[in-house]
DNA sequence: CATGAATGAGGTTTCATTCAT
DNA sequence: CATGAATGAAACCTCATTCAT
């Protein structure tokens, strides 16, 4: 009694935006945009040249598509996680990380930081959406995160924003090296083994002397 | 008795090829490779565009110049700085990371990473070269001295190359971010407020509890 | 005792071909054969891009259709007022003439006179065609017209095609004005005002003497 | 003792854009502008297709070219001829005229009065800029001389829009027609034949009695 | 050595035409 | 009959590369 499966046809047609952009994303993750063909775009979507054009106005159209449609969805989720943790700051933080590095860092979406690093260049007004809507949104929920732990005393009172950033930036640019090097026989860690030792250091080193106590 | 300078014809002549890799650096960096016209690094460099082609027999070959020629320099310098200091690793990780903001992150070389990170899957082998002769030197030099200093029980006995990336990775990340963010307003830290808090976390984070002690 | 009309569906089906044909004049007239595409024809006539090929076998037999449709059932009916006034070449010069621009000229129609004058080039047997069937036709007439009047001595004894030229030219270059600049803000006199002064000047130059007499 | 010619090369670099263009009239009158390829204007103008964009920035910027370019040249020569004639309204109308035809209507030149009305709709800016600096120009030197000529008594006093349209249209609708049906193996009458007409009926209707008398 | 005009392969984009629904 | 998604040939345009000067 569930409801009829939409024609073949349709379903087809309603898919096809995503898996355009997928297809674009993997590629201009690979090659950057400029050196992308959209041939080999449609190829990998296995559509037309011709049948792009149905969906993206143009290879611009498509880059900002790609960007602006893959990685807001997340940032809502994730917010919305934080409330039920706001009490241990601590255990917060390991959380959006190790969160992070799940559902983006190593996976094709993480493919996007890498994407804009090296696009934002020749394309400033999608970086400076980017910029607001996905950088400044998660740097937000991080400070805000660091900032709460220090008011409890959890965390060392040092500055916000150099903490955030020894917390952050390895596991980013091992997602960023991770879409770089995808094809240099580039092998990382294990994640439980690097964030074993990462959160070890990590933590010893901003943690307030008596939550260390606490954490042992 | 030193021989006098050429007339200044001549050392332009011989400036030549640096000046355009300079040129070209920049706007491999700005652009990425693929959207970077010859013609502008030609304008850039203040020649003609057919004079790009009496130094460099293609696009391809400018880019590996621009790799090849701009890094290793560097490298050989760091290597000989290792030996003076190879008592006190503690001092000398802060002076190699202190030393690499000021020598590559902050300067124009540091938007080579920027550039290998955007064109690695591109230039396969030149990524090769670049992984073995800058990076696998590089990081050789920073494990060479973590290691040192575990050994000597001055650096807590954790995974090395964990640390080396919690070590380095931030900083590198600041660099590129430097390269790509160029025209959005973006302001840092200044290098001394962040190295301050950044080497308080680190350390306390990565040194054995005596060793603290003596830092203290 | 008149047949029923046939349900309204019906009509519309029937009356499909025309629509498009007239859509179709409406747009090739406006940016010319090459820059129409079908998709607009199709929007403005109503339907959809794959109706059209329902009725057209290709971009070009709508070309013809347009053409050949729109003008034909015009001369038959032109040629059977001929008849009519056979005996006063003059009046009969004026009604034709007049006739022309109220029922080709001053409409829609017009257009395909601008629009040969555009394609010529491009569709040459569909020039030949009406070269012959229309352009032929209607010059006959005229100089049918013209050469009784030469005969019955009202019109004076001069080469034809030239007179000929003079009395359509301007009305005919009136009408293709008329249809290239549609969007210029242009202006026409009105068809009393030119008329009165078109024909007195015109008769005037081409009426023998005596005609000239008889006339005032 | 003549300066030398410049150097191979340079001249043709000068010619090149006139040359282009001269191609590209000749292929926008005969095609139209949508249906010009720019393949064939560069091969016509015996260059490779990228010759054109070293001279011009787009095809549009080619057609804007063509048109300001090869028609001003013309109007400003026969502003100039007005003044020696302006005594004899009747000979300076005929001059005016058959100037016209063998500089602009006789020539490649009279193909852009094709043009204009084929893609008018199409450039409205161009199209504003020809009425303007173009048909404006010319039709106030026309009717500049109609008006005196009325003024002095030697025309009639009739409209002098529409007489300006009865002297000028017949012949510029043969400049259009001779653009148009190039290749339909079309003939027209001899320039000296026509004009013997087509002027002893032109002034016949529009010269004041006592002129007319004069002038036999 | 240095120039910059010329080239043409290769990319993006358009649109007439087809065909499964 | 009617639709509109899909196609791919062909157009515009760019730019790395060459070469006569």
């Amino acid at each position: 009694m569930k409801p009829a499966d939409p024609p073949r046809r349709q379903r087809r047609k309603e898919a096809r935006p995503a898996e355009l952009a997928a297809a674009a994303l993997e590629l201009f993750v690979e090659k950057g945009f400029a050196a992308t063909r959209l041939d080999d775009v449609a190829a990998r979507a296995g559509v037309s040249k011709g049948t792009l054009y149905l969906y993206f106005d143009s290879k611009d159209a498509l880059f900002r598509a790609v960007i602006e449609e893959s990685v807001l969805p997340l940032i809502a989720e994730v917010e919305a996680r934080i409330e039920a943790l706001k009490d241990d700051p601590a255990r917060l933080l390991r959380e959006l990380l190790v969160n992070w590095w799940d559902r983006v860092g190593s996976t094709p979406l993480g493919g996007t930081c890498k994407l804009m690093i090296s696009e934002a260049g020749n394309f400033p007004e999608v970086a400076a959406y980017y910029n607001e809507a996905v950088i400044g949104r998660w740097n937000a929920l991080l400070s805000g995160v660091i900032e709460a732990g220090v008011a409890r005393g959890v965390f060392r009172p040092v500055n916000v924003e150099v903490l955030r950033q020894m917390a952050f930036y390895p596991i980013l640019m091992r997602a960023v090296w991770r879409s770089s090097m995808t094809d240099c026989g580039l092998t990382q860690l294990e994640p439980d083994v690097y964030f074993d030792t990462y959160f070890d250091v990590l933590f010893r080193g901003m943690l307030a002397a008596s939550a260390e106590e606490a954490q042992a």
